[in-house]
RNA sequence: CGAGGUGUAGCGCAGUUUGGUAGCGCGCUUGGUUCGGGACCAAGAGGUCGCAAGUUCAAGUCUUGUCACCUCGACCA
């Protein structure tokens, strides 16, 4: 491709409000161009670099016995009654009515149409397991788009959905995903990505685990064990806590405590640190009359993807309406006479004595609160964990302090069970004649966040150093001084051959001067830049170098085409599987 | 949904306090000189100042409404 007749325009400046790298380089770059929050354009060079990643993704599920198919954006309300998700979903969800006025949506996953497809072509065991997928837009109408190509509203997809017989198949096809999963990623330039134990969100089902490419600007958060191992999101991992250390309990008394509410200003009043402190949160559960109490201790936090699997109801921001009996600020577990509401005991208080706790009026909190001894039902109390792994907590697994680190999560691969196959009645024949519903399995990738997650992992101050198997382009060739005749003669040469034996090449022919295409050159990233000019076409040569590295080297002209497939083959060996 | 911010040329911004001919830098066009790390000179093109209504002799500027975009928040009782 000739830079000249290219439909882009790099810029020096970063738009104010971009605040991560990737966004940064991909705007100042040209590839990508905003055309409403978080809905993007790809230029040709961006769209190239999907391609590749694309092409990676394609040769890794067909690796595993994937069939490419193809399912539709637009379906009908009906298909997504099916499954129950037409109203579980909320307004992530695109809706819209045809022209007769029928509910139609945009796909924003595919389980209901896989099932659908899947059901009326496969009717035994003979057929299964067998996986099919596609690459394809979805449409989720996030609340808040961010980051660029990090969370998008319409992006790309891969999405791959396997049926089994059995659920040890199933865990079979799903380790062989797994590993596929990290040839991906590896292939595609990642070095610094992890898989995590996962939430199973509105996706349902057994197991799940994520993708995660460690970096700061990661949106989730990843508990890892650098003793054992363990790594889970920070939405499932699990807490375990310091035993309190033993004492006698003291005699529970009442004390006013004013407009001391938050944790911190009655320990400061009642000179206590906030892990002698029990507090309580409040939620209103998603459509439903009522709130939901949360007992922790005071310095825990409410992890509210472990609350709501422990309830398995949707909970959201409570208010306060003054209409609830809550005495908000002086919460207490004794004499709470709260309506309408489900008390949920955090692991963290188990057992606890001589705690500070609200005391259900205003302006008073108890001291001395010992569960056990002063709650008079306090057998019968099941204590779940629903609190917030903190860092340097003890591992679940080892007992080695935790670490937290962020992660941007790439892709997630789902143990579904029978929840899609049971509600759509996806029924086969078993060996014995018997009609099963299928076991699936669902296998995402998000393919535009993977562009921006790797240029994320790849840049320097300069711009992008694209992994040689994601590159637009492999060569970058700068024409300086394109008016002199032999210089230009030579650059379209080398250009054409390059072309001609299969090497995409960028080829900078403006009328330029070499800082400017020195440093379009830099900010573009591709793996290898050929400097031709009348400088070293005076010795017969060009100048080579990888834009990795700083040092450049000097071949023949006639040499270029053997050095330039000798370091691609280089560059490509480290992102070998 | 809540709070804050921003909308002026393709991009980045000034101008708004105090109403009075629409500005700067980058980019773009033409000519010339340069040219191996974001060159210089000269001459140009390009904007109904987000949109709508209002006040005024006069609105980018004041008033009201509205739309869009950005950031943070939407557990810490």
């Amino acid at each position: 491709m000739r830079f000249g007749k290219l439909c882009l325009q790099t810029t020096r400046e970063t738009p104010a409000d971009v605040k991560i790298a990737s966004h940064s380089l991909l705007v100042r770059g040209g590839f990508v161009k905003s055309l409403a929050n978080g809905i993007f354009s790809h230029t040709a060079p961006a769209r190239l670099a999907i391609l590749n990643i694309e092409r990676i993704i394609r040769e890794e599920m067909n690796n595993i016995d994937g069939q490419e198919c193809r399912f539709p954006v637009v379906m009908p309300k009906e298909l997504w009654e099916s499954s129950g998700r037409y109203t579980s979903i909320g307004s992530e969800m695109a809706r819209f009515k045809d022209r007769n006025g029928k509910d139609m949506l945009l796909g924003m996953t595919h389980e209901e149409a896989a099932v659908h497809l899947a059901k009326s072509f496969v009717g035994s065991y003979q057929s299964l397991p067998f996986m099919i997928y596609q690459i394809q837009t979805k449409f989720r109408d996030e609340p808040r788009p961010r980051g660029g190509l990090i969370r998008l509203r319409e992006f790309t997809m891969k999405d791959a959905y396997s049926f089994h017989m059995t659920q040890e198949d199933l865990v079979e096809y799903y380790d062989k995903a797994y590993e596929a999963y990290h040839r991906v990623f590896k292939r595609a330039g990642m070095k610094n990505f992890i898989a995590v134990k996962s939430d199973m969100g509105m996706m349902g089902g057994d197991r799940a685990d994520e993708f995660m490419l460690i970096s700061p600007i990661g949106e989730d958060t990843l508990v890892l064990c650098d003793h054992c191992g363990y790594k889970a999101n920070m939405e499932v991992a699990s807490s375990v806590y310091d035993k309190q250390a033993p004492q006698l309990p003291l005699p529970l008394a009442e004390v006013f405590t004013g407009d001391a509410k938050e944790i911190q200003c009655v320990c400061d009043m009642l000179k206590v640190t906030p892990d002698c402190t029990i507090k309580a949160v409040v939620y209103a559960v998603k459509g439903e009359q009522g709130t939901v109490i949360v007992f922790l201790r005071g310095d825990r936090e409410v992890n509210e993807a472990k609350l709501r699997a422990v309830l398995g109801k949707n909970i959201v921001a409570w208010e306060n309406d003054g209409e609830s009996g809550i005495a908000a600020g002086n919460i207490g577990i004794k004499d709470l006479r709260a309506k309408n509401n489900t008390v949920v005991y955090d692991i963290s208080i188990a057992n606890t004595v001589n705690m500070v706790t609200g005391a259900n009026k205003p302006e008073y909190h108890l001291v001395n609160f010992c569960i056990d001894r002063d709650l008079p039902d306090s057998r019968s109390i099941k204590y779940v964990d629903v609190s917030k792994v903190k860092e340097g907590e003890a591992c679940p697994v080892c007992g080695q302090p935790l670490k937290l680190v962020n992660g941007i999560e790439i892709g997630n691969i789902f143990q579904l069970g029978t929840k899609y196959t049971k509600s759509m009645n996806m029924t086969v024949l078993n060996e014995r004649g018997e009609l099963v519903n299928p076991i699936m399995g669902c296998y995402g990738i998000g393919v535009d966040r993977m562009l921006a997650s790797i240029i994320e992992e790849n840049h320097d101050d300069k711009g992008i150093i694209f992994p040689v198997t994601v590159a637009p382009f492999k060569v970058h060739i700068c024409g300086l001084r394109m008016d002199d005749p032999q210089t230009k003669e030579t650059a379209e040469m080398l250009y054409k051959e390059l072309e001609s034996n299969g090497i995409s090449t960028l080829f900078d022919d403006r009328d330029l001067s070499a800082g400017v295409k020195f440093a379009d050159a830099d900010l573009l990233g591709m793996p290898i830049r050929m400097v031709v000019s009348p400088k070293g076409l005076k010795d017969g040569c060009v100048e080579l170098k990888l834009r990795k590295e700083s040092q450049s080297e000097r071949v023949p002209v006639e040499a270029v085409l053997e050095r330039v497939n000798a370091l691609i083959k280089e560059l490509s060996a480290e992102y070998y599987y």
